[in-house]
Order: structure tokens, then sequence, then C-alpha cells
DNA sequence: GTATGTGAATTTCTTCACAGCA
DNA sequence: TGCTGTGAAGAAATTCACATAC
């Protein structure tokens, strides 16, 4: 999906398996059989159609329409999530915003009244947002899933460097900035 | 290493595998497996030492001594990043910021002056940080990374959402925050 | 000629299962 | 008894290679 955008924005309307696998480093037999799995989107001989092919992903992803998103924590990586233009572009809206800072509640954040996470049931009962998003503090994070969960969110992205416990269902993808660059050091080390 | 801040600061002393496999959600075989690969840190009978076993990963993955990074991109993101105090406590410091915007060149972000991205060989010639930290838009991501490593980077973590080429011996990381909730919206579409 | 889609071969990763040790 | 470390088995992913289509 990336690739496909960077092919749109610089003009290419059509693309072989091995100029993409080239693009993103992925073997070329691999793309086709990946994509090839969805249906058969290439044309022998040309390659694909970088306009459809971004089409049909954007469907199979579920990206032809709207998402609401609910987030949690409005510190220092809230407000730059909030910020983050990148997910409004894409079609990703966040309806409402929570925290447990007392002196944080009432306040502003992406167009949005800062909840507390006490209302998130109240409150997405009307939103009813599938997805949250947690940047809160390790202690606070399986909590916060927890209500989440029950206010009715399906799919959440962790920024908190934890583990988190949800039942069969609900997808959790944890994003740990911290162990990052943890990994980095490791590359550097090892030679 | 994540899970081993976790039982710490449960006041865990001791840890089967089956145990760390029941908080991250790895099989116990598995973690045995890539424990061993680095040495023989458990104990039969009892499990390993989560002490120990931090100190032994810390050692592998290089983080027993402090690393120096520079920040490129003062924006959104990038002021976020420098904020996020989870780096600082873990031993990586921001020595040096960059950005293209005249209008942000001389202001201060994370206790450093934000320098030209001209100035990046210069600069780096002085602070010697090994590792990057690329918080730009995908136009300018191919052309920062590429002054990084000749500014003598060697590890790299990418917020750009674009594939970026580097030669052997270079460490690029992505995060594409974006994606993620392409994912996540994925999973809800599937369901 | 060029590039897809896909069965077959190969490699890699994961899990099992158990000998050996505390 | 309980748990590690590891060879062997099994599963999954990757790559090759080619028939087929443009």
């Amino acid at each position: 999906m990336q690739c496909v955008r960077g092919l749109q924005s610089d003009n290419i309307a059509m693309a072989s398996s091995s100029e993409i696998a080239a693009r993103t480093g992925i073997n070329a037999a691999q793309l086709r059989k990946d994509l090839s799995y969805f249906g058969e989107f290439g044309t022998p001989g040309l390659g694909y159609d970088v306009d459809a092919l971004g089409e049909h992903l954007a469907r199979i992803m579920g990206l032809d329409v709207k998402h609401d998103v609910l987030l949690v924590g409005a510190g220092n990586l809230g407000t730059a999530l909030a910020s983050y233009m990148g997910w409004t572009q894409r079609g990703f809206r966040i309806v409402a915003v929570f925290d447990t800072d007392e002196s944080k509640i009432g306040g502003m954040l992406a167009n949005c009244k800062i909840s507390s996470l006490d209302e998130i049931a109240k409150i997405n009962a009307r939103c009813r947002a599938q997805m949250g998003v947690v940047a809160v503090p390790r202690e606070a994070a399986q909590d916060v899933v927890d209500k989440l969960v029950a206010s009715g969110v399906k799919s959440i992205l962790n920024f908190a460097p934890t583990g988190i416990l949800v039942r069969a269902g609900i997808t959790v993808r944890n994003v740990d900035l911290t162990s990052q660059l943890e990994v980095l050091s490791y590359y550097l080390h090892k030679q």
C-alpha cells in the first residue's frame, strides 16, 4: 500500500512484480503469490495497473470506508499522534480523547474535548468507534485496553511498552518505540 | 527485554520459560531456544534469574553503553519523539536536531539547537553519533538517510512511510505509523 | 519477448518430546 | 519433581521454474 502510493506519486501507471520487488525489498515471486491470493490483478506481459491495484488493496483492507478512532492518553505521545496528519489523510478520524489526569480533562486535543477515562463506555455508546489508540504508561495500559474492549472497540494500536492480553476476536498491534531503538542498538553492537 | 522489565517491576526474581511465554505470547520452547542461542542462562528445575537475564540481554544488545542519536525533522512527530522520555531513560540521548524549514532552524528542541540539514556532516564530525531518527515527509526521507549515512550514522529509525535503500552494513528500521492503522483496518474488515 | 500465476522444491521457522540436571 | 537445553519431527514460508497469456 505504501509502495502503491509511492508509485502513484512518481506517476508510474504500470509496474511489474520485479519493479515493485526492487522498491520494497520483497522477493518478486513472493509478491506475485501474495497478490494472486486475493485475485488475479496482473496482466501477463505488462504487469500491474498501479491505480487498480491500489483500489483493490484498499477494498481488501477496508480502507474504502472511514474509520473512527478513540485516543487514550493526552501526554506527549498522545498529543503527537493526535496532530499527526498522516492518519487524517487516510480516512482515520479521532472522535474522542481520554485521559486520567484531572488537569488535562476538559482541555482540547484533535478537536475533541478530553474526557475522563471513566466516561469511555458512555461516550462510545454514542460514537460506536471500533478502533482505539493507547498512548499511556505501561502500568495503565492493560486497564485502558480492557475498558476500550468493554466499550465496543475491536482493534487496538498500543504504544505502551508491554504485552496486552485480550479475548479472542480482538486485535492488538503493539508499537513499542523504546524497543525499536534497542533493536538498532543490537545491530550496532553485533558488528 | 520489555518483559524482563515487567517482571522486575512486579518483583519477580525467578521466572520459568512457560511463565515468560504466558506473558509474551511466545511459545515456551521457542523462548528457550532463543535464549540458549546466546548461552545457557537458565537453571534446570528453577527457571531464569530475571535480573541476570536482563543484564545478559543488555550486554548482548549493546544497551550497557549510552547511545547518541541524531534527530532529523522537528515537525509534530519529531517534537513528540524528542520529548518522549522512554528513550532518555534507557540510555539514548538526542545530541543534535536537524530540519530544512528556515523558520525552525535556530529554535530549540530536546535541549538542542535546531540546525540546517546541510550542517549534518560538520556537526556529526564532532558528535560522532551512530544512530539517527528520521521524522520527515516521504519525499525527503531518502535524501535525509543518505546524508545521515554520509555523516557516519550506522543505524536508522525511519518514521517516513517509504522504503529506504542503503548500502550493506547500514541498518534501517521502518516504523510506519500510517500502515499500522491500515493493518488494524484490515483485521476489522476481515471478520 | 515479457510478465503473470502457480505447482514443486527448498529453506526456514516452530513445535514436540525427552535426556539430563538441580 | 520441575525445568532447561536440544535433536528430531512437523509446519510454514520462501524461492525456483515453467506453462500460460498478452
